[in-house]
This record gives structure tokens, sequence and C-alpha cells, in this order.
DNA sequence: CGTTGAACTCATCAGTTGTTGAAATCTTGG
DNA sequence: CCAAGATTTCAACAACTGATGAGTTCAACG
């Protein structure tokens, strides 16, 4: 390969700082909400330069959404250990994760689902391939139950994400942690190993 | 009152299948994603008619939220009886409403407070006004408990309506009632009665 | 009939959207 | 210095949005 002349990539700075504004935008007003406009102004950026870095609107998304949130190895970790506190220690793990700056990411992503069809596909595809499918392996559950019963720990885990981070209802909002942990805990232990 | 000469107002069907096209169109795409003229179109109307029957957005939707569902005689209704079984009676009520016609606009209101501040504030009175805490003062509980009993309960009925509703998520989008109602029942009583 | 006023339509406004292509700016290698 | 080429900006496009106001149609009343 040879080398070529001319300027060499330089600031990368601004290609991140994009793709900063454009996690928080989407999370804050959703995929259609979220206008490259804003988020061009928010990076103190030209509009066009964020079409020079990612193409269409569309491609920024899903770059935006590119996290270093593996599921791979966080169901496992989640669902490790005893089985009777598999609940309490999957609230634990979720909530760390969305209190993170990762976490943005997530609630971006799941208020565009809202109101999006084109991200709500892309959310269902990512919950039931990547999160759901590998629980209902590493749980080990009867093939019969195992589906309803992840379903049921989605709409919790859902309800808990949307209250908590979109509509903003306390004392849910700012509830500590732990307190969560130990309210929501059991409940998601009886869908995984109660009785129905 | 003098009566005065002209045209009296004739076919009103006109005026609510504009409604009916606003309050399904609004629960499809979302306060933002449903356009006057979108409306105008499923109510095979001309948009500007859309104005002069109901003036601005904002007012066409909050007609068209306007629906026989009344908290005042709902809460009661789902918490008499004995309280043990108070859960149960919570989940299959609220998804008798939200299955009906009446619940489009239930889900409308949620959708589009997932993405738009306006109708997220109007939502989160409505909830927290209307029906929490006609809950809290109805079930007598301690007021130190009874916001985030009430609160949880709402994690756990907004993440059910989001998978069932607006994610649509198998097995939960189709599945019978009692089902559920069997499956949440127990988890919403331990949020009502249960320790935390 | 003829007037009144509601029901309805048409053309158009100003603003925002995603996207594009040409041009300007600037850093670097030769 | 000079030219290459990446970075950044400007101006503009077509499509769409909510909204307005003037104009047309038409049923009902006196």
């Amino acid at each position: 390969m040879v080398r070529r002349s001319g300027r060499r990539p330089g600031n990368q700075d601004t290609r991140q700082s994009i793709l900063d504004a454009a996690r928080s935008t989407f999370a804050e007003k959703g995929f259609d909400g979220a206008s490259i406009r804003a988020i061009a102004t928010e990076a103190k950026v030209d509009p066009a330069l964020v079409h020079h870095y990612f193409g269409t609107k569309d491609k920024l998304f899903l770059q935006s959404m590119n996290m270093p949130v593996d599921p791979a190895e966080l169901v496992p970790k989640a669902l490790a250990g005893p089985r009777e506190e598999a609940g309490e220690r999957l609230v634990r793990l979720v909530l760390s994760v969305w209190d993170s700056p990762a976490g943005t990411a997530a609630v971006a992503l799941l208020r565009s689902a809202m109101s999006n069809e084109w991200t709500a596909r892309l959310m269902r595809e990512f919950v039931v391939t990547q999160v759901l499918r590998r629980a209902v392996r590493e749980l080990g559950l009867p093939e019969e139950e195992a589906g309803l019963r992840t379903a049921l720990v989605a709409t919790q885990m859902a309800g808990l994400a949307v209250v908590r981070y979109i509509l903003k209802v306390e004392p849910v909002a700012s509830a500590d942690p732990e307190t969560l942990v130990r309210a929501i805990g059991p409940n998601l232990q009886r869908y995984l190993t109660g009785d129905l």
C-alpha cells in the first residue's frame, strides 16, 4: 500500500462529539423528534458535517447505538449464581447499566421505539434475539413456559424504564437503586421461577 | 335567546369521523407522528376542515382523548371487595378498558407521552391526580409507603401496556386476558399489600 | 324565493425537515 | 512553497408540517 500525500485524518474529536450529541438528543427526543440540525447545534458543528461523517440519519442512529454493552456476557452474569436470587441480581444489573453513560443509548432506543416503526423493529430484534433468547437458554426453562416467563420479565423491566427514565414519575425516578432491587426483585423472581 | 335564521348544523357524522380518525392515528403514530393531513385523509376530508372544527392540533388531541372512561368510578370499582384479590381485579379491569375502543385513546396518550413533552405532562397530571391519588385514598395506605407502592403498580401496568399494545412482543401481545390476570395479578398484589 | 350562516374546499403562507453538491479552509507530505 | 486531500462551511433543493383566509356549496328558515 503506497502512502499518498495530503492532509492526514485530523481532529477526531469532532466525530466523537457529534456521536455524543446524537446519543443524548436521541435519548431526549426520540428518533423522529431529534433533528440533524439540533444534533449539529449541540455538537457546535455544521449540519452538513453530520452527513459528511455518517451519511443518512438512519446510519447516524445505528452508529450512536453501538455501545460497549454486550448481552452475550451480561445475560450469563445476571443469571449466574443461586437461582433464588436471580430476580434481585437482574434488577441491580439492569439499573447499573441504564444509569451509566452507555444507558443513554438504551433510553434513546426505547423512546424511539415508541413512535417510530423502524426503530421499534430494531429494538424488538435486539431484545428478542440478543436478550430474551439468551436468557431462555441460560435458564434452561421448559420450552413451553419460557416465552411467557421472559416476556413477563420484559413487561416489568420495560415499565421500570418508562416510569424512571422517560416519564420520570416520583418516587421511582429518583429512588435509590437498592430500594428498587428489594421492591421489584422478588416479583421478577416469581416470573422466572414461581407459580404462574 | 332569539332564534336566528340560516342553515342548521347538519351532518355531525363528519365531525365524529374526524375524531375517530384522529384517535386511531394518534394511537398508531403518536402526537408528533400523526399529521393533520394524514388524519384528514383517513377521515376522507379536507385538512382545512379539521381546523374548522377543532382549531389547533393541540385542541384536536385533547378532544380525541375525551373518553367515557371515568377514573372516579373505575378506581373504586377496582379496589372494592376483598383486599387480597385487588391485584387480579386491577389487571382484569385495566385490560378490559384498554382492549375496548376507548382504550385506543389511552394507547395514543401513552405513545405520545414518550416523545412529546406536552403530552407527557398531560399524562403525568392525569395519572397522578386522577388515578394514583384516588387509589391512595381508597386504599387508606400509610402516607409514607403509598407513593412508592402505587408508583410500583404503575411500572408494572405501564410495562404491560408498552409490551402488549406498542411493541407488540409475543406471547404477551395476543395472550388471553385471564392468563395475564393470573400471571401479573399476584405481583401487583405484593406491591399493594405485601412486604417490600 | 331569497337570505342567512354553517359545512366544506382551494390556494397559499411561513417554517422545518433530511439531504446534496460545490466551494472554502486548513494541515500535512513532498 | 506547493499541491493533495481531509475537514468544514454555505446555499439551496424538494418535501412536508400546522395554520390561515377567502371563497364556494347548500340546507333551512322566514
